[in-house]
DNA sequence: TTGATATTAGGACACTTGTCCGAATTTCAA
DNA sequence: TTGAAATTCGGACAAGTGTCCTAATATCAA
């Protein structure tokens, strides 16, 4: 019998290793030596579960973007206004920036891959995809038929808005001193 | 006499060779010794001119950033509205996006690196504060008084716009066959 | 022309990286 | 219990990296 600290089996140890590590030193500055020892399994595991390096990054943004989606499809449609809706979401870009930025690092990390790798690139632009059908479907179609933005289709509205919180958001993660930052968040629920 | 095909020098030779190679396939994919390649250069060069790879892209960031600041500083009090404004920026954003996306891969090459490298925050950070600065003095003080954005402060507000575009923008770098994007980027003018 | 300084050149160095291989060990159905 | 398959292990490998060092060469003022 082995010492059995692997309730979870050397594959989710791994990937929980790579996770943690990747999205708080980022995937060009971690090694697969440093994912093996916090998993505290030997490297060659790593191309056994995985095939390679890009193999695992793959998996472990899978992982994260199920997460994330699942989270913001039920929290888009608590509210029963456009505009409630349209803050929940903003809350939720600001309380995870805040407490857990794990996750938008990895975004982050991922947008900047996809701008050199094909395949990075069609995971990260299915992903902008699925965020705006979400917008597209749950927020504008409560939103007023009278507003400025009636002469946009709503995929771009959608586009538009996500684009805003995604850089604002960036902006928030690379200053932490601009505490008008928040602020800049919020001000995107006054362009409904 | 040399061959005499280095009239501008062989640092600049070297920084113009860094510019194009390291926005068109990224900081981390670029070596020292496919810039000297490129420029017609040994290799020890760089180091001699330029401490280290760091202190090379510093010196590339500032270049194309200064570039940057002037043309958009020009360009942004040439209309005599608001909106005439802002839409400039937004032809802007959009015209480079499209026919020389190489700042913006630069740009959002460095937003990542800023992410993990405390000099690079630094350096993107004064960028983004002269930029929303730009928009904070030329764009909002021409601002309707009655807007439904007055709630927020200047500087939110143009942190919010800059945001947006930004978003917009990666999304359109990131995502060629979406056509939505334009317009999505043309919404941001329906803000104000 | 001379001599000090700036530049160019070529190569070596130490180090890290991802990948792969063969052998031990464990697992588990027959 | 047995034996085949799955897993774990340790180590080696080649390739590429940034950095540094020393010698050759060019530059240009005195």
């Amino acid at each position: 019998m082995r010492v059995k600290a692997d309730k979870k089996g050397q594959s989710q140890r791994i990937l929980m290793s790579a996770v943690n590590f990747i999205s708080q030193h980022g995937y060009a500055n971690v090694s697969l030596r440093d994912i093996a020892q916090d998993a505290g399994v030997v490297l060659s595991q790593l191309n056994y579960y995985f095939k390679n390096k890009e193999g695992l990054f793959v998996e472990v943004v899978k992982t994260v973007m199920r997460k994330y989606l699942v989270e913001i499809e039920e929290l888009i449609q608590r509210g029963s206004t456009a505009k409630e809706r349209v803050n929940d979401l903003i809350s939720y870009f600001s309380s995870t920036l805040k407490d857990n930025p794990k996750t938008f690092r990895l975004l982050f990390d991922l947008s900047n891959m996809a701008m050199w790798s094909t395949p990075f690139r069609d995971l990260l632009n299915s992903l902008f995809d699925d965020l705006a059908r979400l917008i597209e479907r749950h927020i504008l179609p409560l939103c007023d038929k009278d507003s400025r933005l009636q002469n946009y289709s709503p995929n771009a509205i959608a586009r538009m808005l996500f684009g805003a919180m995604f850089g604002v958001s960036i902006q928030t993660l690379l200053n932490d001193e601009e505490d008008r930052l928040p602020e800049a968040m919020a001000a995107i629920g006054a362009i409904l």
